[in-house]
DNA sequence: GCCAACGTTGGC
DNA sequence: GCCAACGTTGGC
């Protein structure tokens, strides 16, 4: 049974082209718990939506896959990364990611002013105020809505 | 740049 | 274990 889920970003920081460009890349620098544990339930194949946060139009944006289940994240035992965690250790990770794979990008993005008309999604936890959880699951028929949105 | 909402920290 | 203070997120 596959599962969706949501990924944000700060397209200014890595945005679905540089995930084109890429290819496969590890979803790390996650540093809340809740977030974790939803990577960590993640399976192969699994897909996603990638959302562009705080820019000009925020939004979904393309679809990507994960690529490999939730591992240690080596960026927090990297003395010199901005995420950085003296408190994780290779022998006691406290923090996990993903490997995610680009799949496809939507001609035009979603954005979430749009989203937020539509019945169907008013209980994504993407549109709850407040709400700040940057890996999210997807419902199924929230994930279908969204596609045909992006024209799939 | 503003600010509401949230998660984390740390004193007690 | 409570809770105030703080830092961060992210739309606007």
């Amino acid at each position: 049974m596959s599962k969706y889920w949501l990924f944000k970003s700060e397209p200014q920081s890595y945005s679905i082209e540089d995930l084109r460009r890429d290819g496969t890349t590890p979803w790390s620098g996650v540093r809340n718990y809740q977030a974790r544990n939803f990577m960590q339930m993640m399976s192969v194949g699994d897909e996603g939506f990638f959302y562009h946060s705080s820019c000009a139009v925020p939004g979904i944006v393309g679809i990507c896959r994960v690529a490999r289940a939730a591992y240690p994240d080596a960026t927090a035992f990297d003395l010199r990364s901005e995420y950085y965690d003296p408190k994780s250790s290779p022998e006691h990770p406290r923090w996990m990611n993903v490997d995610v794979s680009f799949v496809r990008a939507f001609r035009e993005v979603i954005p979430l002013t749009l989203l937020r008309e539509i019945a169907a999604l008013a209980k994504m936890p993407l549109l709850q105020r407040g709400q700040r959880l940057s890996v999210q699951p997807v419902q199924t028929a929230e994930w279908r809505t969204i596609l045909k949105l992006g024209g799939a």
